[in-house]
DNA sequence: GAGTGAATATTCATATGATAAATCTACACA
DNA sequence: TGTGTAGATTTATCATATGAATATTCACTC
């Protein structure tokens, strides 16, 4: 293994390799890894370390790992799919159109209610945080910082915006679906996506605590990304 | 430790013991729990057994270790509120209202989507699950098993429906949540609270491919509890 | 006195070897 | 044919030693 991955410890960097490759399916769903003297081997490193990384993938669903059995890739539905980890590894692999539309379908149903909470509760503060992440979108439209960056701060800010501590978990879930949409979308269309004026739309709606609009500009933006991938599954098919 | 617990091995009792104790704020956020060596007394365990039980925690999000600086409770918005263990952990103390109001506003979020989805995407053998469960509904409304389970695996069956991953995974998230606010719902009205009407015209709208009809059933099932539960809070407050 | 940097001590990270426990497999036996 | 037992394999646990990282302390310089 390569020891000088990035900063991470030994134990880390063979959960992210091994991580990798079960997302991948280097190692199908029901059949065994290789046991543990046989990773050791494998990785040049100690039996500690080996089991360490085993336990933490257990930790995340992705494997069991029983005496006499050895080490078994679990059934997806058990992986923690909203593990930011776990999402990184299946999505790094070749996100299909199929997964995309899929994240797109819980994104859909995830932002539309929180710009709703977020019009509804009214926190001043991480409203005005959404206009900051606004005004770094029109920024970068100019050429001033990245505009992925800036259409990823701005979801993000909406979800902390709604005070509940479970949408604000999903941060990292939206982060992760968004960029590799508009990194597909914008490969589709050949152009940048991220539209100011739609975005400002929705600010004004959460920032005059008009629920239902705010609902409304969520839904509308997020759907025309959701009927693009699908034409697209459609042409594929045909 | 009781060692008897359950027919967990040690590491996965000292897995659960932690958690528990870190969800029901036991240990605070950004202070340190005991030294490794320290956990290794207090349950007189190995080094390997506490080592592997600190890497799920971390894996879980719950808490990091860093050399010199010790293991240390990490802020919420980091634990993996969607992980079944940690779910449970913070549950199995005591819900506050304010939680079961955040739950529940997730709750709308994902099955009112579900359901459209599962109208939308007409997979004949789920939707027949739906119904079997619809009918174990009615049986337990004649005292033939247990409500609250017929309740849940309704509610399961159309996250299934949607042939989603991300909503499929959503399943024990749900009926975590589910089987708590059931629960408690029923304490504050001293009744219960499933209604095989609501639930049969949610049915009746997916089998019947009405998109529309479907969210707004599924609404109208969840808001009512919500209302309910924001009255509550609103009385405490007074 | 303030700031800088080296020495120190503490704590986790890794390695290794030995033993225990679980459980699948196969074979002997009824 | 079914059943129980012995053996083999693999993970689980324990114990101990060494390495690496870093917070803290304290001496030193300016």
């Amino acid at each position: 293994m390569d020891r000088e991955q990035n900063g991470r410890n030994l134990t880390q960097q063979l959960v992210h390799t091994l991580g990798a490759a079960i997302a991948s399916g280097r190692y199908k769903v029901g059949e065994g890894l290789p046991s543990e003297a046989h990773l050791c081997e494998e990785f040049g490193i100690s039996r500690s370390a080996t089991r360490e990384a085993i336990k933490m993938l257990t930790a995340k669903g992705l494997i069991s790992s029983r005496p006499r059995q050895g080490i078994r890739v679990q059934p997806r539905e058990t992986w923690n799919m909203f593990d930011p980890d776990v999402l990184g590894w299946i999505l790094r692999g070749q996100p299909t159109l199929e997964m995309l539309k899929e994240f797109l379908q819980l994104r859909v149903a995830i932002e539309q209610e929180a710009a709703a909470l977020a019009a509804e509760d009214q926190d001043r503060p991480k409203i005005a945080a959404i206009g900051a992440a606004l005004r770094r979108m029109k920024d970068a439209e100019e050429g001033l910082g990245d505009s992925v960056d800036a259409d990823i701060a701005f979801h993000i800010s909406i979800l902390k915006a709604t005070n509940n501590p479970f949408y604000m978990q999903l941060s990292s879930f939206i982060e992760t679906a968004l960029r590799v949409s508009i990194r597909f979308t914008n490969r589709i269309k050949g152009v940048e996506t991220a539209s100011y004026k739609n975005h400002k739309r929705l600010y004004d709606a959460i920032d005059q605590g008009n629920v239902r609009a705010a609902r409304k500009a969520s839904d509308t933006m997020q759907i025309e990304a959701l009927e693009l991938i699908k034409s697209e599954l459609a042409n594929k098919v045909a």
